[in-house]
DNA sequence: CACCAGGCAAGCC
DNA sequence: GGCTTGCATGGT
């Protein structure tokens, strides 16, 4: 991969295993949308992006090289060598055909706390209204940012939500996730759970420091753990993953935990990869519905 | 109109 | 400990 600074512009060439719609339908963000053919529009880290692809090219648009190394280039998580990973997980036919079909999926390294409040609202929802529900969170609460001749917003603070009622959060309808959001937002401001000692926290220590969190079970700390934390051996068991992992390795429906112990002992410290390939495979071609 | 959506907490036993 | 139930809202 090389990378070029043109105008405005971020260009990177000969990317290996990355297509934009993989790793922007997997499920794993909320934030960005598709605007155009191969292009994708949103924020992270409270800078908006426009990203297109073409082939194994790619291009940041309006950005600096500053934004790209310090913010871009880990949230795409391009230090990372897939084509490896995906071959240590191709091991049988399901596991073949799932990575073959999400082949350009990118486990984006996104911001804790981004993290902690959208995988909270997704508990008992669907995408589209998870999307809906965070982006009423912004525009409410978030600070603007002008970019490409576009409004967008930052993801409010932990301070901004802390100060919220629930009646000044009703405007979100996020339903009974709105108690949890404000609960997280209040541990997390006061300083009874700090997010940096977490990030250095080993996995299991970490997981039970975001359980303290109301709203934050074993599931959406698994989640949170995969994509807010970069512990990419965790493998959050949903009724999709437990579904596709019926369907491929058992012949009855089985309890969450059979499932969990199973993935781990298959997939081990790759389970975080798999579990992506697998969501994205299950959804997209609706195996085992 | 039921039923379900990237579950969880609280209340039972 | 494990099992059941209620939960807000919107899509199918």
């Amino acid at each position: 991969m090389d990378i070029k600074v043109e105008k405005n512009n971020i260009i990177l060439h000969n990317v290996p295993d990355f297509d934009l719609t993989h790793i922007f339908e997997c499920g794993q963000a909320f934030r960005f949308d598709k605007v155009d053919t191969n292009t994708y529009a949103g924020v992270a880290f409270g800078k908006a992006l426009t990203v297109s692809q073409s082939d194994d090219s790619v291009i940041l648009y309006n950005t600096s090289y500053e934004d790209y190394k310090t913010v871009w280039h880990s949230f795409f998580d391009l230090d990372n060598d897939y084509s490896k990973i995906k071959s240590s997980l191709a091991c049988d036919d399901y596991m073949q055909e799932a990575t073959a079909f999400g082949n350009g999926i990118r486990i984006l390294r996104q911001d804790l706390w981004e993290t902690i409040i959208s995988f909270i609202i997704s508990a008992s929802n669907n995408v589209p209204r998870i999307k809906g529900i965070i982006e009423r969170l912004c525009q409410n609460f978030g600070d603007e940012i002008k970019y490409m001749n576009n409004t967008y917003y930052s993801f409010p603070t932990p301070q901004k939500l802390a100060s919220l009622t629930l009646e000044d959060l009703s405007v979100i309808r996020a339903g009974f996730r709105d108690k949890y959001i404000l609960d997280a937002a209040k541990k997390i401001y006061s300083g009874e759970i700090l997010l940096d000692d977490i990030k250095s926290m080993s996995t299991p220590d970490a997981k039970n420091a975001l359980m303290r969190i109301n709203g934050i079970g074993n599931k959406v700390s698994d989640c949170i753990l995969l994509f807010g934390l970069g512990r990419q051996d965790s493998f959050p068991v949903d009724v999709w993953i437990k579904r596709i992992m019926e369907y491929c390795y058992f012949d009855t429906e089985q309890p969450i935990s059979v499932i969990s112990e199973y993935a781990e002992k298959k997939f081990g410290v790759l389970g975080g990869y798999a579990q992506q390939y697998l969501f994205f495979w299950a959804r997209e071609k609706k195996i085992g519905i």
